[in-house]
This record gives structure tokens, C-alpha cells and sequence, in this order.
DNA sequence: CGTCCCGTTGAAAGTGGTCAAGAAATGTGG
DNA sequence: CCACATTTCTTGACCACTTTCAACGGGACG
């Protein structure tokens, strides 16, 4: 395997302020790998040995309830941390990674985790920033849970995806990887059938675009005023 | 002011591993104070300067929606952290911290992190894992307003509160600080009226006891039942 | 070209919220 | 110590929002 290019990971937002030499060093430490779409990088309960750094695509992170529901935790894109478990001193993952589409990752052994923070201490840091801006997510969820309605919530959701994995179309801002009515149930607290409905209903009104797998924002605006107004759609 | 005494937070499991040379600089950098009940600590948005260990006491931790709802994202027992936006990477609190009871905190400056993490890294390691634990609680949060009707979710809250802040009565186990059918509302996603329902409900069943800013879990098996099952309550 | 997965839509049912009113407990000031 | 104000809690009635149930349509893929 040749090594891997500086490149691959200088620039993001992660790793600013590491010198070339740490760089190298993590990179020397580093495994890549490909992963096919709808594949699991690691699945919940399993021990925690490898912590990842996602290059390319985008994965969908998965938890299930005692009960064998679903619940979709995030989703992760190019340049994001996951599978930081030992970050957080757990043992176990949490949560399943799946590939939403093909994806390349690098990854390291937990091991080298305390070398890590000893001799990278900003990639450390920003390690904790990311777990500390999913705990602002979380709770941030949980507030629109306990607060607002559903419709609210999909809205919400739907400007959440595509402000964070869009991809500029002619018609509008589409989501950059295939994603279904259940999904967006799974991350709403919600029915597909509820889905459903509204996408259609916001079709009727121009606000979006969807098809199978795929969903495209054409109106920003008026979707944000059903987000956080009530009524008005 | 006279020094802090070592005996304070040796013992805790955070500062497991931590030397008595360590401690007592950790000490002599901290500063303690009593907050009365009911007086915020530190406000949402305000600039974070201060991290706290709670000594004793019962702490709600609100976070405000912007249309102004409140929710309760925890509560905070003796002997662990709250106001850490400094190791998450914060410039403000994310949320407002009120004694529920007279509490008695430590707090250090946010300047001083940096040299905590190089000189009491078992310290910073335990930080880093109390963030981790309460992603993962909030996660189960969110799993839970997902998939969970409302009985589910007041029952298993009532269960994690007497689990965590629980007081031995004679009559069963007493949630150990002044909670309302508001506060309990707040923390589930549901309204005091159905809340009180609820607790009406399973007094007629002989699960709890409650009271006016009290709750006893007088029957905690049969609460068990009630937040994993679908009805049996 | 058949099967599977995904999406759509109607109708019925039900959970939990909203509205309304009042009762009980606690605190306060005279 | 008592009257009054305030906060907390209770309960009934109604109904809106979502889910559940059911059935079908259509595109993708082997």
C-alpha cells in the first residue's frame, strides 16, 4: 500500500494548526478503506478498536431500541470524525455505521489514541469539539421533539440535510445521497405515511421536488416559515 | 478564605487516579460558593468563564427554545461536573444551570483548562467522559421520544430520576429534590396535565405516592413494567 | 417480465393536547 | 394567627394531529 497523501486531510476544518510532520505521522498510522454502499462499517454493541475519519460519501449512523425499532442518529459527511468512541470512553459503539453510498474512510486503532492527544493535541481538541457539537445537536433535537410538531420537525430536517450534504441543482438544493420516506421517519419520530403526505403536500405547493430515494428543496424560504411558524405552508 | 479541603473530592470518580499533590492544586485553583434554591448559576448564552462541580445539591440544567418553551435537559447530582462548555469547545453556555435545592459548587476559571488537561489528564479523561455519557443519554432520549408513547417515557424518567437522586423512604424511594408535574412535563415532551394524569393514575394502583412538588416510587417493578411494555399499569 | 422495494392515498381509530374550572397546599402581610 | 394571594395539582369534555390499517401504483433490477 503506498502511503497516503497529506493531501487527503490537510485543509479540513480538523486538522488546522497540525504541522506537516503530525500530519504525516497520523497518515503513516492511518488505514484506508473502501466501504460499498449499504454496507455496515461497524455495527452497535460491537467493541469499539477503530475510530474513522470519513474521506468520501456519506454515512448514516444507526441506533436500534431494545424494541428492534430504528432510530437514525446523524448522518456523517466527507471530513467528519465517527466512530470516535474511544474519545468518549466507551467500550462498545454505540450506534451502527452505514454506507448511504460507497464511501472511503481512513481509520486508526484506539490504541494509539493516547499518542494521539499527546503529540496531535489540535486534532485532539477538535476530536472533543465534534463530540461536543453532537451533544449541542442532540439536545437540540430533543427540544424540537418536546416542542414542536411534526410537520415542524420534517421541515426542519429537510433544511438540516440539505444545508449540510445539498447538492445545487437546477430545480433547487437536492440532498447528495439516496434517501427514503422511512428515513426521514426514523429521524423525525415519525410515520413514512406522515412523510409521505407532507412531501406531497409540499410538492402541490412548489416547496420541494421528491421522487424515489431523492429529495430536492426548491423553496427554501417558504419551507423554513413551516418550520418555525406555525401554520402557513 | 481558608483552603479547600482535599477530603471535598477525593473519592470521587472522577478524580480516581488523580494524585493528592494534583488534587490539592486542583484545589487551591478552585473557588467554592453556595447558590440558593431557585437562583440561576450561569444563564444560557451567556459567556462561558467558569466550569463547576457541583458538592452538594440538586441542579436543573433548562435550555430555552427560541419560541421561549422550556426543557429540562438534566438534572445534575453531587459529585459531577455541569458548565463544562469549556472542554467542549464553547464560547457560551449552552443552557441554564438553577439549584432546584441549596447547593454548594466548586468552580475554576475556563484559563486554567489547558494546564488541567497537562497536569490532571485522569481529570480531563474523566470529563471528557462525562460529555460522552450524556451524548449517549441524550441519544436515548431522543431514541425514546421516537419510538416511546408518553406513559413509557414518564415512567421510565420517573425511574431514572429515583434511580440517580432516589432517598430510602419508608414508604418507597423518594425523589430526593422538589420536582413538579411541570418539571416532569418538561424533561418528557408532554404537558403537566397529562403528567398528573399519569401519576393519578398509578397512585390508584399503588405504584407511586406523590404530592406537591414529591414523588415517591412506591412500587418501582410494576413502574418497570408500565415504561418497557405496552400497557399493564 | 416478474418481483421487490418504495411511494401514495383514503378511511378509521386513538393518543394526548387544549380549554376550562376548581380544589388544595404554601407563602405573605396585616 | 388569620385572610388572601399565589402556586401547584386535579379532572372533565372536546377535538386535532398522527398513527394505524388497507390497498394500490409504479419504478428498478435481476
Amino acid at each position: 500500500m503506498p502511503a497516503l497523501d497529506r493531501s487527503l486531510i490537510a485543509g479540513l476544518p480538523l486538522f488546522e494548526g497540525v504541522a506537516n510532520a503530525e500530519l504525516d505521522w497520523l497518515l503513516s498510522q492511518a488505514r484506508s478503506a473502501r466501504y460499498a454502499k449499504e454496507t455496515a462499517i461497524f455495527e452497535q454493541g460491537e467493541e469499539a478498536e477503530t475510530f474513522y475519519l470519513l474521506l468520501d460519501g456519506h454515512i448514516r449512523v444507526v441506533r436500534l431500541t431494545p424494541e428492534g425499532e430504528q432510530v437514525i442518529a446523524r448522518y456523517i459527511n466527507a471530513g467528519e470524525l465517527f466512530g470516535i468512541a474511544v474519545a468518549m470512553g466507551l467500550r462498545a459503539y454505540p450506534a451502527s455505521a452505514i454506507a448511504a453510498v460507497d464511501c472511503v474512510a481512513l481509520s486508526w486503532p484506539n490504541g494509539i489514541w493516547p499518542e494521539v492527544t499527546a503529540r496531535v493535541p489540535q486534532f485532539a481538541a477538535g476530536t472533543y469539539r465534534t463530540i461536543g457539537a453532537r451533544l449541542q445537536e442532540t439536545q437540540e433535537r430533543v427540544m424540537e421533539m418536546s416542542t414542536a410538531q411534526v410537520e415542524q420537525r420534517v421541515a426542519h430536517t429537510l433544511l438540516r440535510l440539505v444545508q449540510q450534504s445539498g447538492r445545487k441543482t437546477q430545480d433547487g438544493i437536492e440532498i447528495d445521497f439516496p434517501i427514503t420516506r422511512q428515513d426521514i421517519a426514523e429521524m423525525t419520530g415519525t410515520t413514512l405515511h406522515t412523510v409521505s403526505r407532507l412531501l406531497s403536500a409540499w410538492e402541490d405547493k412548489g416547496m420541494v421536488r421528491s421522487g424515489r430515494q431523492k429529495v430536492i428543496v426548491t423553496d427554501a424560504h417558504s419551507l423554513l416559515l413551516v418550520a418555525e411558524h406555525r401554520r402557513k405552508g
